[in-house]
DNA sequence: CATGAATGAGTGTTCATTCAT
DNA sequence: TATGAATGAACACTCATTCAT
């Protein structure tokens, strides 16, 4: 029923994510999706929550013992993927968010992804700047920024665009 | 009636952006505003359009005398003003944008956005690398989304964010 | 529209009585609808107070000067008249006015509809007991009680069944 | 099971009246209230007749070597402890009761009542008017009234109220 | 017998668009 | 040209009922 969710939106769009397309997609009913999940917001957030854990489950495996370039590197390739993975459904989930109540679960998962980033950059081969405030958030955007792009020109060669996100960090960052 | 249309957009968000809205707050009955536009997608479409000149304006005006360093930073200033300016607004367009057919208006004022784009990063003093296919679509995602994300912050100190975006681009160039 | 509903209220009761089933009967489109009612409690609360209004002038229309044994078989009369005009009808608004929030406007004119009754209790030749707490509400208690069984019953004859109702709070009040 | 019902209609009223709210109460799955009643209705149907039930055999139980004047009273005095214990359930199901289809037991239940009343109204010391058609239904229809108008203002003193029945009807009956 | 997932017709409501005035 | 009442397809959601397990 998630994935049926998430065809739809990348198929159709925002404009024909419905509770009964994503039922009939699903082969299910209407009732039995209510049956499942609260409300149209409810199938939403548990997409999103599928797609950042995903993230997060990459990330936080990223070998801690690391220097933190290579790190920084692996963390932007695994950004990268995810992103590259479903680059439409990543993009409207994250519009449809917005205009979703704020979730504690996708806040918590959010907050979680956004700490290691922050370790990464306070490590010890990082420079000063790297722990400044707004740091985290300008890398983030960054990424984001580039991949999104990236996704919507119809990229899908992800060495390519890694090596370009972590030259635009890196310079960002000074190293 | 466009004004009052962004208006809307900014206050309500895309749930509150109705044709009905947009007329009364037009103080237009909804059948003037159909006599002006065929459509609701016209009337974004022409929001967008108002808000992408503004910008090509700025862009088009940078003395072409200069270095393209000092270029540069004057492309990023007047991108992050424009940004900055109304950042609901431009965030709210660009994701409506996505939902519109593509239109020819639209789409030649951003190929004229993207050629003094190009122009600048294809100066003399710019690396060779920033001639490369990619750069100017990885420069504007750059700019695009730390401008977004800094407005979604809530960030309004336009002189900060417009050095950090021109360390991430130099840092991108190699410069 | 308003008849409509009452047409429907009356003829389906309460099952029937929904939103769509009251346009088509109107002959109006379901958007006709709600651009004359904000939603389908308002059109419930229209209906009760059309039907309270009637009452309500009917019985403020009561000669004043006249005595209270006489008023209040004018009242009796009016009240019969009205609830036997359209005994379902009547029947049913009281029991969807249960289900809907208070209403400034029907608590004022009930209000206003009391106020008469506490009146004519009160008149000077009105046993002493007619002034007391509850009395009125007993009194309406009996008439609606009365009156709405024999519509259920199916009577039709007002006249006498005026003077049964009034053979009853007569007696009630001790006169 | 059938307490389930009641109990939900009396706290949720006919809003939250579902099978499944119904189920879930009496700790049943929905399947299992489907095996010991083919549907909603009859669950509404057998709540009825329990209710009415207790009255019957309440008034069946009336000592009939008392005079009509005496039994009246205990006619009265049980409707009114009827109908003032589960004051919103008896209302509430009174109004369900019209959307049901005629039932048979219920029928003769309430006929079966209607005959203990018949016999009180016909005693020898009873005036003749008491005979007269219409006479019992009015009597239970002021009954009822007050009672139910009692039980909606919260009233609880039974004993008040069981006097002004009395007057009420005694009055209605020119005793 | 008991279960509860599945069903889908039906509900109240919205909103882009049209067209007679 | 301006108006705004009228339209109706579409939406999110509910709930009485069924039936395979």
């Amino acid at each position: 029923m998630l994935e049926a969710a998430a065809h739809i939106l990348e198929r159709d769009g925002l404009d024909g994510y419905s509770t009964n397309a994503i039922a009939e997609r699903a082969g299910v009913s209407i009732g039995s999706l209510y049956q499942y999940f609260p409300g149209k917001a409810a199938i939403t957030r548990a997409l999103i929550l599928r797609e950042m854990t995903v993230l997060r489950d990459d990330i936080v495996g990223i070998d801690s013992t690391l220097g933190g370039k290579e790190r920084l590197e692996r963390l932007i390739s695994a950004a990268v993927a995810n992103q590259l993975r479903r680059p439409v459904l990543a993009r409207l989930l994250d519009v449809d968010e917005a205009r979703l109540p704020p979730d504690e679960n996708v806040d918590r998962l959010a907050a979680e992804t956004a700490q290691v980033f922050q370790e990464i950059l306070a490590a010890a081969d990082m420079p000063d700047t790297a722990a400044k405030p707004y740091v985290t958030g300008d890398v983030i955007a960054i990424i984001r920024g580039m991949v999104d792009a990236a996704g919507r020109r119809g990229e899908t060669n992800a060495q390519g665009l890694v090596e370009r996100v972590v030259r635009a960090v890196s310079g960002y960052l000074g190293l």
